[in-house]
RNA sequence: CGGGGUGUAGCGCAGUUUGGUUUAGCGCGCUUGCUUCGGGAGCAAGAGGUCGGCGGUUCAAAUCCGCCCACCCCGACCA
């Protein structure tokens, strides 16, 4: 392409808008444009970025046997309301009615659309294991569009969808995909970590999540540094810490007027102690039962741990009406001293805490020297807080890190719950009709585009992955008036270009400074300078982007040059 | 949906506190000409604005008041 002829858009400075990285990058590098709050406009640039990934995309699901087709994106209501998920609320479904009244959705995903297919079409075991994928624009009505492309309204996904005869088959279908996965976000230059996750509105019994490590992800994610762990931040475990026993003893308890003190924040201020020594009590309403739960000052309970641990369906914190109901006592002021009718889940970290400092139950009351077993009784002592840098990895003792993520792909094992629901059934060896177990499997593939920009870049430029650079090459012809040089600069391009090397001629008569910013912001990593002072020697010079290697060649090995550093950096 | 912030030319901003020499400026970008030409050039001449919108106060509103809208950040929520 030549730079005259394109629709090549940079910016000297970023919208205000943009406060991520990727995010400015892409609008200053003129890869997108903002049309509204997560709705955006892909530039020719930055759509070549988005093929090249979808390529790779296409290779390594087609490798595993995986089979590309495509769906509407508008789908029927009735459809959803035999799945049962036309009311859910997690989708952030886009609903519409045409003239007719008649209900619809943009999709946000296509499990029902294509269970329904498969049951339709398949009828034998022999026509099992199946994986059908699509590459589409994915419409999600979020609350909050944020980070760019990182969270966009409407976006563009990989879906892919198996079916299996058997659990182990299904078992096949899920590691094939995590494999196909891994090389994917490999090829495209990416560090992933895989976490364990929670199947939410999906459904199903195992999920993982690809997340790729960057600052400015939404999602936090716990790793232990030693082994192989890694989880969500939520749903993190942290292993047995020292219990290194206290040589304190134990004192009698002693109220303490703490007037209008109602936090852990305050009330350190107040006291002049560590949190580590105060017992925060947390009352929450689990599927209509009360129950307290118990954690060191200086950590959060994690409802999702609460939530499993007690293996409720709804778990939401009691309002303060209910508190003063239940403990006696008005908001911030809960202790678990003479708590009654209400069970008493502890974290772990309680255990620990010698002559501590909870709430007394009273108005503007809090109590000290308040010890585990002697001054009250949990009845059940588990690991419901989150995870904090630095605690005890579960598997292997090392120590755990916190990291943010962006969550780029993300695999279920779904079990049969579409299949049931859309009556995906076979018939098997003997002639028996089976319910098809599924598994869904997806790749954010906008998303990835901002994630690697999010890993490749520095302040002022992109630093493109060839793999997935909207150009092999970027020519600098530097003065447009020298006729020579100009000759070269076509010949060169004109070559390169014929034997399909994608190359970026920048033709503009415009200043070298402005020419190489421009190509620094672009990123493309590799790039051929021609200018009037080489070309008089014969030369021309070719720099790699990324890692700032310069070569002066002669003019006629330019292109071979080129072509292995390509080759060599593919 | 709760909290905070911002809306002035394509992009970045000043002006708003204290209404009136502001016919609303500046930098970049854009157009034309000349010079320049290896890291965002210089000079000259231009084009480009419903000051987010609506309503109000006032002799007078970018500036004060009210309502609304949009966008961003934190949180809640989230393949």
């Amino acid at each position: 392409m030549r730079w005259t002829q394109s629709f090549i858009r940079t910016l000297r400075d970023a919208p205000r808008e943009a406060e991520a990285i990727s995010h400015k990058l892409m609008l200053r590098a003129g890869l997108a444009r903002r049309l509204s709050a997560g709705l955006y406009t892909y530039l020719p640039l930055g759509l070549r970025v988005i093929r090249k990934v979808e390529d790779i995309v296409r290779q390594e699901m087609n490798k595993k046997g995986a089979q590309e087709l495509l769906m509407p994106i508008l789908q029927p209501k009735e459809i959803w309301e035999q799945s049962g998920r036309w009311d859910d609320k997690e989708l952030g479904m886009l609903k519409l009615k045409n003239r007719e009244e008649r209900e619809f959705v943009l999709g946000p995903t296509h499990e029902e659309i294509i269970t329904d297919l498969v049951s339709r079409e398949v009828r034998s075991y022999k026509e099992l294991p199946l994986n059908l994928y699509q590459i589409q624009t994915k419409f999600r009505d979020e609350m909050r569009p944020r980070f760019g492309m990182i969270r966009a309204r409407e976006f563009i996904m990989k879906d892919a969808y198996s079916f299996h005869v058997d659990e182990s088959s299904a078992r096949k279908g899920y590691q094939d995909m995590s494999e196909a996965y891994s090389n994917i976000f490999r090829r495209c230059g990416l560090k992933t970590q895989v976490v364990e996750a929670d199947p939410g509105a999906m459904g199903g019994s195992k999920s993982e999540e690809f997340i790729a490590l960057a600052d400015t992800g939404e999602d936090i994610i716990v790793f232990c540094a030693q082994c192989s762990y890694a989880a969500n931040l939520e749903s993190a475990q942290r292993g047995a810490e020292a219990l290194g026993k206290s040589t304190e003893k134990m004192k009698s308890v002693k109220e303490l007027k703490t007037p209008n003190i109602k936090t852990i924040e305050q009330l350190k201020d107040f006291l002049r102690e560590k949190p580590e020594k105060m017992i925060k009590t947390l009352i929450y309403l689990a599927d209509e039962k009360i129950i307290a739960a118990l954690i060191s000052g200086h950590r959060e309970l994690s409802e999702v741990k609460l939530r499993k641990n007690l293996k409720c369906e709804n778990l939401e914190m009691a309002d303060e009406k209910l508190i003063e109901e239940v403990t006696g006592g008005p908001l911030g002021f809960s202790g678990p001293v003479g708590l009654k009718k209400v069970k008493i889940i502890a974290d772990v970290g309680v255990t620990k805490i010698v002559n501590g400092i909870t709430g007394a139950n009273k108005r503007d009351k809090h109590i000290r020297n308040v010890n585990m077993g002697r001054d009250y009784n949990p009845d059940e002592v588990a690991d419901i807080s989150i995870v904090r840098e630095g605690d005890r990895c579960p598997k292997c003792s090392g120590k755990l890190a916190v990291r943010r993520g962006i969550e780029v792909g993300h695999i279920f094992n779904l079990g049969r719950r579409y299949s049931q629901r859309l009556g995906a059934k076979f018939l098997n060896e003997k002639g028996q009709e089976r319910l098809a177990i599924m598994g869904c499997y997806g790749i954010g593939i906008t998303r990835t585009v901002a994630a690697i920009i999010e890993q490749n870049h520095d302040e002022n430029a992109i630093l493109w992955p060839m793999s997935v650079s909207p150009y092999q090459v970027h020519i600098i012809l530097l003065n447009v008036n020298s006729r020579e040089t100009v000759k070269v600069a076509d010949n060169l391009y004109n070559q390169l270009t014929g034997e399909g090397v994608e190359a970026l001629l920048d033709d503009r008569d415009e200043r070298a400074g402005v020419k190489f910013k421009d190509a620094d912001l672009i990123g493309v990593p590799l790039r051929l300078t021609i200018s009037p002072k080489r070309v008089s020697e014969k030369k021309v010079e070719i720099k790699c982007h990324r890692d700032g290697k310069e070569f002066l060649v002669a003019i006629e090995q330019a292109r071979e040059k080129v072509k292995e550093l390509i080759h060599e950096n593919g």
